[in-house]
DNA sequence: TGCCCGATTAACT
DNA sequence: GTTAATCGGGCAA
């Protein structure tokens, strides 16, 4: 990777993205349903976002909903930067940090449709059937090797890439593992995909 | 300081 | 369907 840019083009690093203006500044909801279809690389390695989760500042099961933490002080700064936290112990989970009038939301990254980098990812996950690289929050940032390291990193700056892309229709339904606010309908998914961490009811 | 529990996963019965 | 692995955050004592 590492093309030569970060020219003085006058545009902003969301512009040179491709990202929406606004994009991040609106409810963690519209963000989720909208990043369906993204491309998300980490050192040029990942595919196409196909499940997300939102979490708000007032929802009980976020994060933030206690307020700001050494922990979460990430989801309380700039939108467009990862927020990285220990699962269980043993996993990584990252979401994508966004505003929506307050701080304190984000967008937990669930699966992704591996498109890049798949021998990398299949050497890190000791698989090699490719629905089972990043079909899962734990799983995903263990094939993309992001970690703690990555906690508060800027989503438009190097390791990282984020650009948009089309999504074969968005299905939604309940979140999953949580134990509050269980049947808010806040986990997205593209229609059809075979590499979510768990299927959609069909409505 | 100690205890409980979790935005998970893989390997079981 | 059930369960162990594993550890840091949050809260009670």
């Amino acid at each position: 990777m590492s093309s030569g840019r970060s020219e003085h083009s006058g545009l902003s690093n969301s512009a040179r993205q491709g990202w929406p203006a606004g994009f991040w500044d609106r409810h963690p909801a519209e963000v989720a349903a909208d990043l369906i279809g993204w491309t998300v690389l980490v050192n040029g390695v990942g595919g196409r976002i196909v499940e997300t989760e939102a979490y708000h500042h007032e929802d009980p099961a976020s994060h933030s909903h206690s307020g700001p933490t050494p922990r979460n002080a990430v989801m309380f700064g700039p939108p467009a930067h990862l927020y990285v936290y220990r699962s269980y112990g043993i996993h990584w989970c990252m979401n994508f940090v966004c505003w929506s009038g307050a701080p304190g939301g984000a967008v937990l990254v669930r699966a992704l449709e591996p498109t890049r980098g798949l021998d990398v990812m299949s050497e890190r996950r000791l698989a090699s059937d490719p629905r089972a690289l990043c079909s899962g929050p734990g799983k995903l940032c263990q094939a993309l090797a992001v970690t703690r390291d990555h906690n508060g990193a800027a989503l438009d700056r190097a390791p990282f890439a984020l650009t948009p892309g089309p999504a074969a229709g968005v299905v939604v339904g309940p979140r999953i593992g949580i134990t509050k606010a269980v049947d808010v309908p806040w986990r997205f998914g593209e229609a059809g995909s075979r590499f979510a961490s768990r299927p959609f009811r069909v409505s």
